[in-house]
RNA sequence: CGGGGUGUAGCGUAGCCCGGUAUCGCGCCACAUUUGGGAUGUGGAGGUCGUAGGUUCGAAUCCUGCCACCCCGACCA
């Protein structure tokens, strides 16, 4: 482990590059644009799917699995969601291998060309919709809910480690109503709980907003979607929901007969995070010296580093930190102990600074003779000596961690507030953009055209209309023409 | 797909212009001394120099082709 992190400020993407590998989160695999994804990086996935899909059941939702394979046929079923998709598809053609016959290693078998080719998932709305069209025959059977956790596949052109990858990881639901406004409702609600897992697990304040026509997804009829900002004033769709009106049900012949009798098309919605969310985490908390996690997804929340000179002092100061660990554990909260003494205390210090463990406790010698120990937090960097008698350990540690969590969101919420600028002329438009970036609250005519005109001129693109976008009489800040309310541009990931 | 760059030990690199089978650091292994902010010393292991050809007595180095990856753009969760 080399020292040192390249600095945010002097190349922003090298340090985001070299963190997720020094912090052991991931590392590019051998194919262009994948990644695997490391122990520690994934564990911290494994809280935020933990939460995600309990927060999925409480709302009525029950996991099921589709395949990874889906007839190319389906995808052209679909006019605009095909026209999305089609451009970064993996195509399977053939089934089988067979070694050269001038022994240069295997090669694609002729003979075993598929009659039809299949396409891995970019994403599962047509292999869904053509099973709920076997599932679904009755207002009886509706609402369908349900989400799937699975692995898809885009071939995007450029990949970003967590950001874009050309295989991630994501959960996908796919729902079916009986009306528009259910499936609406359920949208709604779904962008809902992804911003309330942002906020109060992730500790990232995201905007709920409306994807423009031009930003919607391929294939609905309208997008909701929870918006963050990151440190280097770049925006990130962190999360997306669908109403996909009835889209899929028209293309798939989903049709059901209603309590009067009739037969009518149902309504549907889709709705993901990714791993993504992965790259949000790193790039809206962490700081020089390495990742900053939220303690309710990081892997351990604590620390525990003796300090020793020997193996009898290290029995001695074990006994204490065994206590501690077991008191934390009782108490909910998890609980690292790091006794090897293959590293050194400092190695270890700059080693968990890296990881982003959320509280760091050092026990030594000196601690046990003083009935103290040196309670270190990640956020702020802050050290304090803690006496054993001044309150149990679970209650120090726990409120320590409640404030970190509190802490960091205030943080980004301020970095947020601080990099929202009103703007209302073309000339400040320019200025602010290429100048602090971050997110442009600004009049819009509301033609995708202009909006169009501003991304080509500038990157910045609508990355969404709040919707607690308040009713304003303006003029659109490029045409001119009259505009009802501000809508917020930023450049993008 | 356009522009730029890089391939030498697990990682990061020197050597390349001016051909003579490889430098340094981190990491790894052993031992000793160390341990309250990334220890030190001594010894050691590890490389068909991305790949295929060519030139040459001899190629990491010169020439040609190919492959891969990274960064910046356009595209996208």
């Amino acid at each position: 482990m080399s020292k040192g992190l390249p600095k945010r400020s002097e190349d922003y993407s090298l340090w985001y590059n070299e963190l997720v590998k020094r912090a052991d989160l991931a590392e590019n695999s051998p194919v262009r644009g994948c990644m695997v994804i490391k122990p520690y990086g994934y564990s911290i996935w494994e809280k935020m799917q933990a939460e995600l899909d309990r927060m999925f059941k409480e709302t009525g939702h029950t996991n099921a699995y589709f395949p990874l394979f889906i007839p190319k046929s389906f995808l052209s079923k679909e006019a605009s969601h095909v026209e999305g998709f089609a451009k970064e598809c993996a195509v399977v053609t053939h089934y089988r291998l067979k070694n050269a016959e001038d022994g240069s290693g295997v090669i694609v078998d002729p003979e075993a060309k598929l009659e039809e080719e299949l396409i891995v998932r970019p994403t599962s709305e047509t292999v869904i919709w053509s099973t709920y069209k076997n599932w679904i025959q009755s207002y009886r059977d509706l609402p369908l809910l349900v989400n799937q956790w699975a692995n898809v596949v885009r071939w995007e052109m450029r990949t970003r480690l967590f950001l874009r990858t050309t295989e991630f990881l994501w959960q996908e639901g796919h729902t079916a109503h009986a009306t528009s406004d259910e499936a609406m409702a359920e949208t709604v609600q779904m962008m809902n709980v992804y911003a309330q897992f942002a906020e109060e697990f992730m500790a990232l304040p995201v905007v709920r907003g409306r994807k423009t026509a031009n930003e919607r997804f391929a294939g609905a009829d309208d997008t909701l979607c929870i918006e963050a900002l990151m440190q280097d004033g770049k925006a990130l769709q962190a999360g997306t929901s669908h109403f996909l009106g009835q889209n899929f049900a028209k293309a798939f012949e989903v049709k059901f007969a209603t309590k009067e009798g009739g037969l009518e098309y149902v309504w549907g919605t889709s709705w993901g995070v990714s791993t993504r969310l992965m790259g949000a985490l790193i790039m809206a908390h962490s700081d020089d010296n390495g990742l900053v996690l939220p303690p309710k997804l990081a892997p351990f929340q604590v620390v525990i580093v003796p300090i020793y000179r020997g193996e009898e002092e290290l029995a001695l100061i074990s006994v204490k930190a065994k206590e501690i660990m077991a008191d934390l554990r009782k108490a909910g909260i998890s609980v690292k102990y790091d006794d090897r003494d293959t590293q050194k205390p400092g190695w270890k210090f700059a080693e968990y600074e890296l990881k982003g463990v959320p509280v760091r406790i050092a026990l030594g010698p000196r601690d046990l003779e003083n009935k103290t120990l040196e309670i270190a937090r990640r956020d702020t960097l802050t050290k304090e000596s803690f006496q054993w008698e001044d309150m149990p350990i679970t209650q120090k540690i726990g409120g320590l961690l409640e404030e970190i969590q509190q802490g960091i969101y205030q943080k980004a919420f301020d970095f947020r507030k601080e990099n929202t600028t009103e703007v209302n002329s073309w000339e400040e438009f320019k200025e602010v953009l290429e100048g602090k970036a971050g997110f442009l609250s600004a009049h819009w005519d509301g033609t995708p055209e202009t909006e169009d005109k501003i991304k080509e001129l500038t990157k910045a693109t609508i990355r969404c209309i709040p919707l607690d976008q308040v009713p304003e009489q303006g003029v659109c800040v490029y045409s001119g023409k009259p505009s009802f309310g501000r809508v917020l541009f930023a450049k993008a990931y």
